[in-house]
DNA sequence: CAAGTAAGATACATACACGTATGTATGATG
DNA sequence: CATCATACATACGTGTATGTATCTTACTTG
């Protein structure tokens, strides 16, 4: 099954034995290339129909260097997908730091939460690979793992917030992130479909909408019998 | 580009200048059988990993069949799409026809709305194709052409119950559907691929929620600030 | 500077699904 | 009954992505 499994060089951080030679350079430059390349290529192609031929190409090199540096499609998508989460929650944190009072931070996160969907390409992308891990149960496997600490790390920053606010969330707390992920998935991809049944400022408002009745409008104390 | 564009037989319904032959049976009988394989192949492998000649061998013929009665694989979901939105509007409407107030249809509606989820597999291959159509242009043009006759079967059912209840949607008719059927679709994604962080019960919990929020709770006259 | 190691290129073997072209029964028609 | 058309099967050619094995070039080290 399990085609030999070479070990790659990169699995875990270098070992600093030798002080960091011009190949661990020349290889750490690499990857970096192949990463950015992979993320042009999987935005335009989609995830399944990206070639790795065309990856390697973007990034300058040829099949031989994607196999050298990683071990698969999959392999180089969840690296990609550990950036992005990583980036999202250190761009969410930054903001929310940026703001004293508790109001003006879940405004903050709400205007996050409303341009989300701008990064169309990453959305649809996730879409896609969530189709494909419910077909191919070792990426199922890694995805939930990486859905499950992506969440916690956004329970932590809401409870803390909730409870600066004095409010409870009307479903428990990893639930309803997912809620307001789905709702902005599931839109992005209606509105894309036909922008002319459901507009671009459709989405924002209801999107907007959805999150007040969960976290409870900007500022009354919420809804009274809301979502 | 277009390769020769064969005519088929069935693009429109048959003409019955001859008295329906024998053959025009077989033929009929043949293309139902492909139908139902399909469905079930579709639902089994998604759409795109579905092969033709799975579909053909699962009608019990081989993909000569396949290719003398559709032209391609979109040409036969297409199918099966219409097959399906129909099927669902009938089965709406019926339930509503079974009661003469307003307020139990609404909640006919509900219950019906609460159990679309049901039809998990369709549901995943309805978000699939949606996904595949944004990169395929034929196809997407197909696919929002049968969005638009859908959306607007939902928008009479839904205007003509509204204007029983006197209420007005908090948003223009069509688009309050679409975000019904993405919050639905996005949250089955996201139950699918970690059912423990959102589970079954919410996912029905919120859904019921969004539905009150849009069309006005049950008994009330609706929330006075909702969605 | 020579010998060894690692990065990456090239070439190949494989696999797979597709569409088509041709063959063969079976039903229709004069 | 003979001939023609239709429904479907079989076989083939093609395109295309994949993974690996081998070769070349760049770097490292004694």
């Amino acid at each position: 099954m399990q085609p030999g499994r070479r070990k790659l060089r990169w699995t875990s951080p270098p070992m600093r034995v030798r002080p960091r030679s011009r190949q661990d350079e020349r290889t750490e430059t690499t990857r970096r290339k192949l990463l950015a390349a992979a993320k042009r290529i999987f935005a335009k192609d989609g995830f399944e129909a990206a070639r790795l031929e065309d990856i390697a190409a973007g990034a300058g090199y040829t099949r031989g260097a994607f196999y050298a540096n990683f071990e698969s499609k999959e392999d180089i998508f969840f690296a990609l997908l550990d950036d992005w989460v990583r980036e999202r929650i250190e761009c969410v944190k930054e903001a929310l730091r940026q703001h004293k009072n508790p109001l003006d931070k879940l405004a903050a996160l709400r205007k996050h939460y409303a341009e989300i969907a701008k990064d169309r390409r990453l959305v649809l992308i996730s879409l896609e690979f969530k189709l494909y891990a419910l077909r191919h149960p070792e990426a199922h496997a890694r995805l939930r793992d990486r859905h499950r600490r992506m969440r916690a790390s956004w329970a932590d920053l809401l409870s803390e917030l909730l409870r600066a606010l004095d409010r409870k969330l009307p479903i428990k707390n990893p639930a309803a992130s997912a809620c307001l992920g789905a709702l902005s998935q599931g839109m992005l991809l209606e509105h894309l479909v036909d922008p002319k049944t459901l507009s671009d400022g459709d989405v924002r408002h209801v999107l907007g909408l959805f999150f007040d009745s969960v976290f409870g409008a900007g500022t009354a104390a919420g809804c009274p019998k809301p979502i």
